[in-house]
DNA sequence: CCTAATGTCTCTAGTAGCTATAGGTTCAAG
DNA sequence: CTTGAACCTATAGCTACTAGAGACATTAGG
């Protein structure tokens, strides 16, 4: 039996977290000690890996709390599971190429000024408040 | 002398978030009509732009609000801007490296699996479950 | 000039995913 | 038995908005 300390350092998952995580319906509420602590077993240690791996992918608690109620009847159909994680990809994708665009217009802008001059002609603040100045569309 | 809504159309900044801004001291409070309602003038045109210009590149309303003092002040060195804009920059390309790692390892979780067959045998939720299954970090 | 439709006002609460604080209780080591 | 760390609940805060309620203002048409 895992106190929530031990539970948080063996998963990587803060303790307030953890605690988040129950009460948003994540992981199940565990039984207490008789000083009303919570104790884990090594059943909630997995589920906890599971989610913390889930997160650190980028998935958010609504598409976890999916693939782990799956992941609880091993009889069912996988294709929900194969469309969490296809669409997840998708919109990861999508950001990639987004935040790709404005680190190369956030380059020119910066590039544009060696800091050395007056606010007066700084390009970074001429391209900012000028969104004409800019190359493509963001 | 624009009404709030106007003003809205012009930018792209919807309603709500202009009265927002207001509130947060990105821009300052407006005149008002007769009947207490905002009016605008083109130096808020203006500024509302540059905030959204600087808000579309990413930027946080802290960064913005200093950029923003800045711009107001032409006389001083742009060595802060250029700070801000560089270092915006860096994070920004940390989080493109950290989304393609993301990317790469979720398509090839996705891709081990059809969608066809049973939970049990799911590779995605296993895959998942199992940190050690992955290539890289993350 | 009146009416109806639309726009605007303030205030409050909700979103995601936590994090932090306060004030109290329990546990484990010595 | 005492002490200090870990734990408990409950509440508030964070970012950057968005949504809703209920009341007032503006404007175009008749």
């Amino acid at each position: 039996m895992l106190s929530i300390g031990e539970l948080s350092m063996r998963t990587g998952v803060k303790v307030p977290t953890i605690r988040y995580y129950e009460q948003m319906g994540l992981i199940s509420a565990p039984e207490r000690s008789a000083g009303n602590q919570r104790r884990y077993s090594s059943v909630e240690l997995e589920r906890l890996s599971f989610i913390r791996h889930a997160r650190d992918l980028g998935l958010s608690i609504e598409a976890i709390r999916d693939l782990a109620r799956l992941s609880e009847n091993p009889d069912m159909a996988c294709s929900e599971a194969h469309e969490i994680a296809g669409s997840h990809l998708e919109a990861v994708q999508t950001r990639i190429e987004r935040l790709t665009r404005l680190a190369g217009e956030l380059h020119r802008i910066a590039a544009s000024c060696r800091g050395g001059g007056k606010v007066g002609e700084c390009h970074i603040i001429r391209a900012l408040a000028d969104h004409a100045l800019c190359e493509g569309e963001h």
